[in-house]
DNA sequence: TTGTACGCGTTATCAC
DNA sequence: GTGATAACGCGTACAA
């Protein structure tokens, strides 16, 4: 409301406002301006245990600037992706929040013309977009730095991957404390991984099958580090007596865990909030302030990680 | 696009879409009709493990009618509730979901002209709201029965509560199995609680306060049943061992908890389809179909129940 | 300081 | 079948 009308219509106003029950209509409001108060926020998988806590700090943030929260589930699949394309192309949306680094849009990812947006937990594929992640090479080192404290020297990364930033970047803190306790890279410690349950499953049956054991099991995330952990209790183990795990993520069930799970916390709350934050400034100033913004990842000690021990054979 | 335009004409205007890329302007279209395409779902807390899956399916039945999902979170507070009831007010959503049971908008809850609605879980307080749910007491009716079936006789249930009326159904399934099977109610050995783990934990150390201790604990949901579990393995208690423990919902980490837990299924994603279908009905034929809709809840049997076997006192 | 008129992009209506 | 026109409610610019 303006500053310059008189007190005494800004008091009738105010009257008939509260006479009639007068709400503004949002949606001529947004036609007029050509913009709306909604800000789309796009996850290939809502049910992901990451992902609730970033919504609840993009949610309250948003809130606390008038803006609403649409939430968009592609399941990794483009089509779905294009229906909200629709979205953002009928002016439904004013800012976008992408999660995992891809744009997914299919193949008119290219050509699409996207509203401000913001990234979370990894840059975006093809750049331009800030984002807001964790550090994860001082996260992944603080992991390999607590297993090396502890005795081992002798430790499988379990879930690299060329397609996720995240996860190479965790692998390159985890062979940056290798080398700076001086031990050299042996690359068959090292094993591809998606990140599911499934994928840890696996790591542990193909380490078997080699001649050389680790004595700890660095994984990429807390899902891999489940699989690692089911792994090995098939196979008789004891962790962390015979073998000691780390994940990554902090997920909720990681403290359920038997033993519980040892890991590197993500501040998801911290991450949502500060996406959304950083959105709304580009939605304001137009120019980013920052293009990244790293947030630091703190280790979770619990009791899957001990001194390494005699393997039986 | 109405039908009787003639096969020419419509040639062209498809023409001129495909070189403008018109698409039609969602807000311009909304004033116009006087509604929206958005569905506000509000809930007490996102982060609850319940309720991701839920929202996957609210959010896929929705996108397939080409209606958009805004979520709103209230941590129970009445003034974040009023925040959503503005976007209400504003038409900026044609339909409301809602969690658990309550109107989010404190004092105002009475008097708010409120959109078509669907509650999930519960029926909503002051009624009139149909929902979708489980059917609570045929749920819980599996849980004691197969306790009995296991020879247990006392069985104490966890989280009894005036005020959520899914709990109250649950404790009634719990008594009708006992009556039953012809074991006489017993009040010390129904606990109150809330639902979470601390109340679990709680219970657990009312119980062995008393002289009677129960041979199983059944639980008003997974999260009193976790609870309820680390009681019993602080007191040095093996589960099933020495006492057996249910669970209600089949939370993500139920399966991880070890023992892994017995516990009921809810149809998650069913229940969330099923209420954005009735409510896109209610949008559309403007009576409801069906106040009520029950789905059936599945026992899942895992580790946590056994034989009773003498209790060491 | 206040009032008024226009246009945002649709859809519905009505005359052609 | 087709084309023109009004109206949804707001923000703005300009006249009073």
């Amino acid at each position: 409301m303006p500053e310059k009308v008189a007190n005494s219509t800004r008091l009738k106003v105010n009257q008939a406002i509260a006479v009639t029950g007068y709400t503004t209509n949002a949606m001529a409001r947004s036609l007029r301006l050509g913009r709306s108060n909604m800000i789309l926020v796009v996850a290939p998988d809502i049910g992901d245990p990451n992902f609730s806590n970033i919504l609840i700090g993009l949610e309250n943030e948003a809130r606390s600037h008038g803006y609403g929260v649409l939430i968009g589930h592609t399941q990794n699949d483009a089509q779905r992706g294009l229906e909200y394309l629709k979205f953002l192309n009928s002016n439904q949306a004013a800012g976008l929040i992408l999660f995992t680094g891809i744009l997914p849009f299919g193949h008119q990812t290219m050509t699409a013309r996207l509203p401000p947006s913001v990234g979370v937990f990894e840059p975006v594929f093809n750049g331009g977009i800030p984002y807001v992640g964790v550090d994860d090479i001082a996260g992944a080192r603080k992991a390999v730095d607590l297993l090396i404290a502890e005795g081992h020297r002798k430790i499988a990364f379990i879930g690299d991957s060329r397609t996720r930033l995240a996860y190479s970047r965790r692998r390159m803190g985890y062979e940056a404390g290798l080398d700076a306790a001086g031990i050299g890279p042996d690359l068959r410690m090292v094993l591809e991984g998606d990140g599911t349950i499934e994928s840890g499953r696996l790591a542990v049956e193909q380490l078997f099958m080699r001649d050389r054991l680790p004595t700890a099991f660095m994984c990429v995330n807390d899902q891999t580090a489940i699989g690692v952990m089911i792994g090995l209790k098939t196979r008789g183990y004891d962790i962390p007596e015979d073998f000691s795990v780390t994940g990554f993520d902090d997920v909720p069930q990681a403290v359920f865990m038997t033993p519980s799970l040892t890991t590197i916390r993500q501040p998801r709350t911290a991450i949502g909030k500060h996406a959304m934050a950083l959105l709304l400034e580009l939605l304001s100033d137009g120019q980013p302030a920052e293009t990244e913004i790293l947030l630091r990842p703190d280790l979770v000690v619990r009791n899957s990680v001990s001194a390494p021990a005699r393997i039986r054979r």
